[in-house]
DNA sequence: ATTATCTATAGATCTATAGATAATGC
DNA sequence: ATTATCTATAGATCTATAGATAATGC
């Protein structure tokens, strides 16, 4: 990275060498999760980043566009995933092993615990309407798979019907909740969390939707 | 209830209809739940209700006591299901979904969601640390019916196993976090709350940890 | 000239206290 | 006399803008 142009900063240098965009991005991330939203104040923002507080509307109309762009970051390749995975042509619990794990591993990695964000009660303002329709067409993506895996479950004599029978919304809630529940295990005990993780959640999401063990397949 | 004493408040009448310091935790219950901690001021607190901001300071040494305050009358119901349960003298698994099944009872039920108060990243703070240790009970005591629950599935040659060897804490954690997930369930979606959903997530929590149908036993 | 930072600050808001006020209790 | 509210406000903090400054680019 060449010098950067403009005036130096006076308190030393970038904290993560990428910029001051990065660092404020970066000092959000932190801050956010383990304070709150509404108990960072913009100064204390800056000062993680290293900057003085009014060099934040250099780069963000404010505390509330720092946030958006982390919640649209941490969406994003979830969605994604899903998309691809809604496109292949394989049988549904398979896929919805393979999104379930995908999310959990997203969410389990990294350096902050970046899901805390989907938990603050602050997201309900309409400022973030744009990551909640990301968010939205994300869960819409679970709910077809567990629709699929229903139904597949049910030509299928060796199928369990775990819980009795339900409503569709409901199992989707649980498995939801299931993958989320990643989000609290990192904050709450954070050394339970390792790499077989992804897959142990995975079963257990396959488990609640009442796929048989022989119906899994291998992941995708 | 008779008159009280004291100055009556201008803003009309109490929004309860059970007292100043009641009106405060239920202004309290309302907004850190969807507000959040950090973007609620005194000023909306003393508003919702319905006395002036400095009346807050009679009842409340501040807001963080009105937030410490609701935290243990949410948690204590749990502890007391749990401590009596842990004496009982049945088999764990059907202790261990009797406790879950009540603790979802206990998310799902009142007028507000409290239990998004545990999702406040503000909790962090050293003032509520008295919520944490009552919680921390609650959290052993699920870590000792699953471990109760992994040693007797052992014996019985019906065990499924269903997801592999793993440590306890990791089981502990998901079955945590499959309770939990009723919170979020209830802010995305609370239509697919209903009175059927403590005894879906109860037995999903057993599915999670391996107990074989048949051990099941009957809701205690 | 352009850029990104800085300093300084206006105006809003927020917390917590001081002291006045309006009721009941005795 | 006691109590619970109120009004008023000091002092702290917070947000967002204005304008100065110190670098690079041409």
């Amino acid at each position: 990275m060449p010098r950067p142009t403009g005036r130096p900063r006076t308190a030393g240098v970038s904290p993560t060498g990428r910029g001051t965009r990065e660092d404020i991005l970066h000092a959000g991330a932190r801050l956010f999760c383990t304070v709150g939203y509404g108990s960072t104040s913009t100064h204390a923002l800056a000062e993680v980043a290293g900057v003085r507080q009014a060099t934040l509307y250099h780069h963000f109309a404010g505390k509330h566009e720092v946030l958006l762009e982390l919640l649209l970051g941490t969406v994003q390749p979830s969605l994604d995933a899903a998309r691809a995975l809604l496109a292949r042509d394989e049988p549904a619990a398979a896929r919805l092993w393979a999104l379930a794990a995908g999310d959990v591993r997203l969410l389990s990695g990294g350096e902050d615990n970046l899901g805390a964000l989907y938990l603050l009660p602050e997201l309900d303002d309409e400022r973030f309407a744009p990551f909640h329709a990301r968010r939205r067409e994300l869960e819409e993506a679970y709910a077809a798979l567990v629709a699929q895996c229903v139904a597949e479950a049910a030509d299928d004599p060796g199928a369990t019907a775990a819980a009795g029978p339900d409503h569709l919304g409901r199992r989707t809630a649980l498995v939801l909740g299931l993958v989320e529940s990643v989000i609290l295990q990192r904050r709450r005990a954070p050394a339970t969390l390792d790499e077989r993780t992804p897959a142990l959640v995975a079963d257990a999401v396959l488990a609640v939707v009442g796929v048989p063990v022989g119906r899994r397949g291998e992941a995708v």
